[in-house]
DNA sequence: GCTGAAAACGAATATTATTCGGGAGGGAAA
DNA sequence: TTTCCCTCCCGAATAATATTCGTTTTCAGC
């Protein structure tokens, strides 16, 4: 279980991720020592999947960012995870959710150029898929990795 | 611009974010400082925007991810920026697109619980809303903020 | 209050980042 | 071709930081 000092902890960590363990232990009045083992335990116990760097997607020539709806003709579950694992594998899936509604998956896809964007819905095409909706982001307005600890 | 060195440390820094400065450096093949100084750049240059912890969002109680989909009946810009200015505020928002389709908005948010997203929606409503659209997120297939530099 | 387990502390050590002086490589001008 | 200059690299030295360790404190259960 997560006393208060843990989720300050993971707040402090999912917003100003660079903090030194002493800066840290500093901001949670403890010792560096035993911040440091409560972020081990933190790690180990899953709390914290992982630590990312987060690029900029402009300045790297990605800017058609999409989101894509779509339902599948198939309907067993070998094949159904066929599939999944045909769209985990794309790189330009960068998330891949299964929903309600009127749609079975929704993706968010990045690409350098409306031609890139073309052939990966052709790609797609060819995965045993009965409908697709794609729409593309106009502008980000916010974009965030950061869950609502402190709320 | 970016070499080739540049490009690698970027999708190493992103996949692979815990490695020492040592160990970075050993996979690029330059020396310590060499690979430091070049993060430091691509930190300065903006091609680094931040560096993140993620935390496991089911192990922290947010069971409930959903997509919103919304139009407003506002369209003065000030209003306009009022509105996503209180959108980006919202700690259950955690990503916000300005989009192309039949809605104007395209919103990523995460609740607790049934409860706090029906609050949560009454709160948009509020906000000059005129269609709401809103799916839940049955299963994450995939989860990523990883850019295809590589492909 | 007493006891034992869990967790914290400070000091010591090990790792790692960061700075610095110097040198190699490569393009431009004579 | 030679010289100059700029950029970028390297290894060694230093500074900062993480990590380990033995001891002390804290606190729940009796």
């Amino acid at each position: 279980m997560l006393d208060d000092v843990d989720v300050h902890i993971l707040d402090l960590l999912q917003t100003e991720t660079r903090l030194s363990n002493l800066e840290l232990s500093q901001r949670v009045n403890l010792s560096a020592p035993a911040t440091h083992a409560r972020v081990k335990r933190l790690e180990q116990e899953g709390y914290i999947d992982s630590y990312t760097a987060i690029l900029n997607q402009e300045k790297l020539g990605y800017d058609l960012l999409c989101t894509v709806f779509m339902s599948t003709s198939i309907h067993q579950t070998q094949e159904i995870n066929e599939l999944e694992r045909h769209l985990s594998a794309m790189p330009e899936v960068m998330e891949c959710y299964c929903m309600t509604g009127s749609f079975d998956y929704m993706l968010k896809t990045i690409h350098r150029s409306r031609k890139e964007l073309e052939a990966f819905i052709r790609e797609l095409n060819q995965l045993g898929v009965s409908q697709l909706q794609t729409s593309i982001v106009l502008r980000e307005v916010k974009s965030s990795t950061v869950l609502p600890l402190r709320k």
